[in-house]
DNA sequence: CATTAGCACTCGGTAACCAGGAGTGCTAAC
DNA sequence: GTTAGCACTCCTGGTTACCGAGTGCTAATG
């Protein structure tokens, strides 16, 4: 168990050098107002510290530098998230302010995040679970082409041009495009593709004569899987940090990131609130020396989407947590107001 | 004026520094068959090179480097441009195959150029010019949103989500929409906003009761300004290149990157067929040790966009040339099959 | 006269060394 | 329990020495 001074010199210790980015000497902590005693007793306390594992050296005579387990306990014990009535501020205008997409406010997230903090921003989209069928049509561009348009509740549209192979017969397209906004209208995303296979499948058969030639097609150009989206802020922000002067490190850092499908796993299994992920505990690589924050969003109580925060273990993890969990709640407010009015 | 066999030499340095981004020595060049002269002799010509401005020393005995002077008769004299016809393929196919949204080609030309290049590519978007409208519709969402679509015959979707105003009569809105699909059927996007603020201005006026409101909004919804759109692939890769061992000028390098204006303007003014621009050639501080080369695509004789490729000055002109140079007459072919296609 | 062999010279890169300084660990005194 | 004092460690930056790749120049060569 840490006492009462060994705790307060470990926090001193990881905020100096979250702030400084440079290994901490007994007498730098000793000279501040915050420690009142001489650096010798603070050494003690720091070799102590070492010993249990909080703290470790660059060299033999170094000054100390939080370790993993360090950063752990100071996120887990020792800080007291802040937040900027500012940023607040600046939160709450973007998601109120007229942005009626969803794309458009989880983009402007993510970018107002990484520009607040300095650090980059990854923002895994909302799952479609929500949202509803508005209205699916065909626009026919010219003889063999036409474009598919699906709009959903939440003001979200798909396109997709195609062109008519010469099997398919325009009005049975039509035909089908009609029934199919008749059944479908309300009816939930991911939902879309059962309910096509079973009941929507017979009542086809009826009406549309080269029935099934058109059908696949028709599902091929709506219902396309549409893989997880992830959207970025502030990519190139971590080349500004000092850790990252190894341009090795840079270069493994980006190739990573380029791997879309890895960050989407990264953050997929994100639990609910705020979390904090420390170096090697992460188990990417690449950001073995980085921390990551996340946090989800959620509509009546489903998770939706996650937004994370990438950036050195030498976060401000002070500042941080608090805002991404008011973002995270503004998002999920935003999104609650949406389901009500489009229900 | 060059003798043939500073020619000679001249086009055996560059060729090697591009492989090896190491300074040429005139042993190595004697060693290789291409030059059949002893290396003090070759020592001289590059001396004489060297005094003309077309080599460089990066100190008093190293090898030569080509200078931006060399690589620019180079690029202007020596270089023999190649097609590995692995590539037309690859191009090709991705021209042709079942892409019909414009957006989708830039985007897949611009990843594909990067990958085969390892470069960083960049490509300017179209110009609409030639896109007609080819239909306009609001759909509402719920009591107080909508979202607005707009359809070219060029299969691109704009769409925007916008609350409607209490002022705002619902089945004028209706009434305008369709007085606007009605006239404007057909009319190219640029010329939009001519016609809405003459002819139809006048119509309006007599259909709809709260006229002014609902049309300055409708304008601002459906005919705001879209700005012009960059396309980039392989944005990291530069990062691979020795010339960026450097941690400062990745810094600089990719804090330029960000500035979308700026690049927006190198490609804007590109002038027909494929340009070189070599170092400090360009204006743009961040890219001075960099080579630009640009190539336009274009319908009927009218530019419609540029297609960019940034590397290191050291670049790999050979292929590089004749790369962009079949890219970009393909995307002209299939814009132009388009326009036959949906007149 | 163009070409080439030979040689002294230059300079970057690496390793070795040194002094200065920041910081530690330990001991002994308070 | 705390702290002053001191020897020790190791990083940093500057200096020196040396090697090797490559040059420039001169003199010899065909």
């Amino acid at each position: 168990m840490l006492t009462e001074r060994q705790l307060l010199i470990l926090q001193v210790i990881v905020d100096d050098f979250i702030e400084t980015a440079q290994p901490v000497g007994s007498r730098s902590i000793a000279k501040k107002g915050d420690v009142n005693y001489s650096s010798a007793t603070i050494r003690n306390e720091m070799a102590d510290l070492e010993d249990m594992g909080y703290l470790e050296k660059t060299h033999s005579s170094s000054g100390r530098i939080p370790s993993e387990r360090g950063y752990r306990y100071y996120v887990d014990h020792l800080v007291s998230p802040e937040q900027t009535a500012g940023n607040v501020q600046i939160i709450h205008n973007i998601m109120q302010d007229g942005l009626f997409e969803f794309e458009q406010i989880v983009q402007s997230s993510a970018e107002i995040l990484s520009r607040i903090t300095n650090y980059t921003s990854i923002i895994l989209g909302p799952e479609v679970f929500e949202t509803k069928l508005k209205q699916l049509q065909i626009i026919s561009l010219s003889e063999n082409t036409s474009v598919a348009i699906l709009v959903t509740n939440t003001g979200h549209v798909e396109h997709r041009s195609f062109s008519v192979p010469e099997a398919i017969n325009a009005s049975d397209l039509e035909k089908m495009v009609n029934i199919l906004n008749d059944r479908l209208y309300g009816v939930p995303i991911f939902k879309l593709h059962d309910k096509l296979n079973t009941e929507i499948m017979n009542l086809m058969n009826k009406y549309v004569t080269d029935f099934e030639t058109s059908y696949d097609y028709l599902k091929a150009v709506f219902f396309s899987e549409n893989p997880v989206k992830l959207y970025f802020g502030g990519k190139t922000n971590l080349l500004m940090q000092p850790e990252f002067n190894d341009i090795d490190k840079v270069r493994s850092f980006y190739s990573m990131i380029e791997e879309e499908d890895e960050i989407a796993n990264l953050l997929k299994g994100a639990s609910d609130g705020v979390k904090v992920t420390i170096g090697h505990e992460n188990k990417v690589d690449a950001i073995k020396d980085c921390s990551l924050i996340t946090a989800t969003y959620e509509l009546n109580e489903e998770q939706m989407g996650t937004i994370a925060l990438l950036g050195p273990t030498r976060m401000e993890y002070k500042k941080v947590i608090k805002l991404l969990d008011t973002l995270s709640t503004e998002m999920s407010e935003v999104l609650y107001k949406w389901y009500q009015d489009n229900e």
